[in-house]
DNA sequence: TCTCATGTAACTTTTATAGTTACATGATTG
DNA sequence: CAATCATGTAACTATAAAAGTTACATGAGA
């Protein structure tokens, strides 16, 4: 299958918003990021309902932020996302009366479970606003957005 | 994709195997693993480079564990098999000149990083031979097969 | 020499994700 | 109110990774 990217494209998509003073439409986000606008309402939906954004729809319509940065990590973004499975890895259960399979399996599980805890952690301890000053760092200013230069025809 | 399940099937089969005193054919692996013995054959042959198993052609030929399951860890056998990703995540680089891009695929990557490590470290603490101890505990003797049943016609 | 079993290449199937098309619905503007 | 803009969604196609399948070459015993 293909490779899930929807939590980099979600952050990607943010951090973006964040340095916009205005509601961003659903088509310039889609032209930024080289994808679709259904691609980005689907997406932005799920941040939608969890208070992460809110939509407006009409003229000067368009996705804002609801909450600072500073109140985001990645795991609120990573959860509002529904997140599918964190680990490429699974098991089998072709003989779930296998002992053997049974003891695999279990084991696979534990490890598994812990190194989603971790990766959760991690996510919980970096805020939106930390990787914004990362951005403003680097560009010693509010960085250059290629949306900016993309205002409607 | 489909989820990748290797490990699983690797671990599976080389449990098996411990409970065997002869070869055994990918044939007979693969039927009590209800899949195909070309798919047997592709992955153990990534063992087989390891040192893990060997092989042989022929009458009485088939796939026998070169070292003692006390040798291998859980580690060992992921790594012969030569690891795709570990993670269902992955970031976009649609445009890698854009700085804020960079920065988030930078802190993904990182979390990312300390998952992988923490889920190889777990696995190098846990060997085959504890694995099987656990299913002989759970039989209280060497485990039935249902490999046992089905020799060739 | 006959048969068994591995070794491999090339193909099809499966399934999760991304991308696309099409159209309904609601909001703003003039 | 009408025209336009933008979201909201359903339904479809495309892509790619893994698993499964077919076909045949190669080597090892019996
Ligand atoms: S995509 Fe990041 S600035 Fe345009
Ligand atoms: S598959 Fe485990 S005993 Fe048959």
């Amino acid at each position: 299958m293909r490779t899930n990217s929807q939590l980099s494209l979600a952050l990607h998509l943010l951090l973006h918003m964040a340095e916009m003073n205005e509601p961003v439409t659903s088509e310039r986000l889609a032209s930024a990021m080289n994808t679709n606008a259904v691609v980005i309402r689907r997406l932005m939906g799920g941040l939608r309902e969890r208070g992460i954004v809110q939509s407006r729809k009409g003229h000067h319509g368009g996705w804002t932020l609801s909450r600072p940065l500073a109140e985001l990590t990645l795991r609120d973004v990573y959860l509002a996302l529904g997140a599918g499975p964190l680990l490429s890895l699974t098991h089998r259960t072709q003989n779930p009366d296998c002992l053997i399979e049974q003891a695999v399996n279990e084991t696979l599980d534990g490890a598994f479970r812990d190194a989603e805890a971790l990766l959760l952690a991690r996510f919980g301890e970096v805020s939106l606003a930390a990787l914004q000053s990362r951005v403003h760092a680097a560009t010693r200013g509010p960085a250059h957005l290629c949306l900016e230069g993309k205002t409607a025809p």
